[in-house]
DNA sequence: TTGAAAGCGTTACCAG
DNA sequence: CTGGTAACGCTTTCAA
């Protein structure tokens, strides 16, 4: 290995050791199976004794690929993102793919940020935030950059994954209505996350069946905070069982209705989405629906790499089935 | 704006538009002060008006100066971690600076993860991680990339910041102390963290300036998991204050005690440090030393900037104070 | 199977 | 104050 401070190790430097040209060193180095066997290990074997790195930046700008996909990540301050983060960093890195995040948290991206961010010819983007409006996926598609959403349905030009949000939310009322449950409240998200609709009307759509109408349907933004001044809001409505869209909001609400004096599960039930790690602390035992993270990570990259190798391969949705994870926070058969 | 599909527009294109030579838009574009401002104007309006927008991978080959910022992540179940993300992506943006993510999580920075890493010709790296052992910053400093370590304290080549750990715990010592609490418990991450450490020992010391020592030590991993566990073996000893090196330790102690029948702060004191979003819970309302992240994040990106733009600017480490925020979960004066 | 040479888009040095 | 021109390190036709 070189730790000398001498002029970098290039691939120019590698051809005139070998003695072949630096066309040969680069085919060879990529493993192009037109360089004969031998040529490629003796290179290989020279790159390594030379302490040779690829300039991944003079790479991007000869052949357009950067190697680099573009990552907007959803309000950090709930968890899921988080653990989205770390999956997918580690499901890209096998791949030998790099984030460059350009964006993280609350609020939109910027035109600036997105400019600058094309500019790094980034191969792609995963966007993660559940907000729908988000100007990132705009631009991209603009460029023709392509792009996957995780957690998030499609829109424009972009392929998704997701998990079956309605199922898994239809799932959860089932079990309720199955144990007994009859006074319902759910709290929702509004109009601003596409996961959070499909959720609500789902659990609405299951409750209709059974001829239920909700008791209370208060709406939150998809923070702890929020969750609990829902949960407050519905001490007095004394429902038998609530279902909040995300699980971040189901554990302010679950704090709220306790600090209220009410018993969870024996006073009433509450269930969330997600499964975040949150969710299985003693604590809270939240019973829940799960996302198939990492299976969805590695879809997603599945996807893009697809749409990088082809840019005209189509536009694709997947979209994996939720678990629902019985805990302790709501009475079920 | 250009949405069509001709070649991209580039520097040479507006060359010739504007009758100009390529140096000169360049010049221009930067706002070098030998260009006049008329034709700066001129130039700007061209590259707006055609759509223009900087090849950052060209500019990166040519200049030596990617734009980019690695970004080593500690584990992300700590909240921590995630709002120091948040504030730092923040924070560069305004700096038209861009984070190339190279590790999230725990486990070590892998070699391949570093080599490619420095493909990218990264202008420098911050470092959160509070794990002791992390490859990355060796692999920098062997390249001469600047580092800044943040809430971890410098090591070889590298600047840092961080806050005061020590007078922090003293503090929380010395505010346990006045209340009147004699027995106290300590949960510790042994030797793989720095501040950890700093922590730990502040909060001994002050503890032997009163004559005395821990009824306790226990030790953890920093997680709510490990919290827990060590929360549990604490029942049966009954401190009457417990110190957690961070809060995410904190809040597991605080639930097992809970668990084994314990109040807070009734029959005993829990008290950590970060002042992470959940320590602020009402269910929790922990007491705790706060970390002044925003402003160290700030700090950092200067200390990362200086740097940058001076090679030989000397290592410097920065300390903010760390200042103990009151709730509910510990009796104090 | 290998080599030569032309870029990729920008910056930077050296003239003028 | 502005223009030429050579890099930056690699990939990629096109030839051989």
């Amino acid at each position: 290995m070189d730790d000398s401070n001498g002029p970098r190790v290039t691939i120019v430097t590698l051809s005139r050791r070998a003695g072949v040209s630096p066309s040969t060193v680069s085919r060879a180095l990529r493993g192009d199976p037109r360089i004969s066997k031998s040529v490629r290990r003796s290179i290989a074997a020279l790159a390594a004794e030379e302490g040779y790195l690829p300039n991944a930046v003079a790479r991007g700008l000869a052949s357009g690929r950067s190697g680099l996909i573009g990552l907007a990540l959803g309000p950090t301050e709930n968890p899921l993102y988080t653990q989205l983060l770390q999956l997918a960093v580690q499901e890209a890195a096998t791949r030998g793919l790099r984030f460059l995040v350009m964006h993280a948290g609350e609020g939109a991206v910027d035109e600036d940020t997105a400019g600058a961010i094309l500019g790094y010819q980034l191969d792609g983007c995963l966007i993660t935030s559940a907000d729908l409006s988000s100007r990132a996926a705009e631009i991209c598609a603009r460029h023709r950059v392509p792009v996957v959403m995780v957690s998030r349905v499609a829109r424009l030009h972009a392929s998704a994954v997701t998990c079956d949000n309605r199922a898994g939310a239809r799932e959860m009322a089932s079990l309720l209505l199955e144990a007994g449950h009859r006074r319902f409240a759910v709290v929702h998200v509004g109009g601003r996350s596409s996961p959070g609709l499909e959720r609500e009307h789902g659990f609405l759509e299951r409750l209709a069946e059974a001829g239920l109408t909700p008791v209370a349907r208060e709406e939150a933004v998809s923070s702890y905070e929020a969750g609990y001044a829902a949960g407050q809001r519905l001490v007095d409505v004394r429902p038998d069982a609530v279902f909040a869209v995300s699980d971040i909001i189901a554990l302010g609400v679950m704090d709220a209705l306790r600090a209220g004096g009410l018993r969870v599960p024996e006073d009433v039930s509450v269930t969330g989405f997600d499964d975040i790690a949150e969710a299985a602390r003693p604590a809270y035992a939240l019973t829940t629906a799960a996302q198939p993270l990492s299976a969805m990570v590695t879809r997603a990259l599945d996807l893009l790499e697809a749409r990088i190798a082809n840019p005209f391969a189509p536009d694709e949705t997947i979209t994996l089935g939720a678990r629902v994870v019985r805990r302790g926070s709501a009475r079920l058969g």
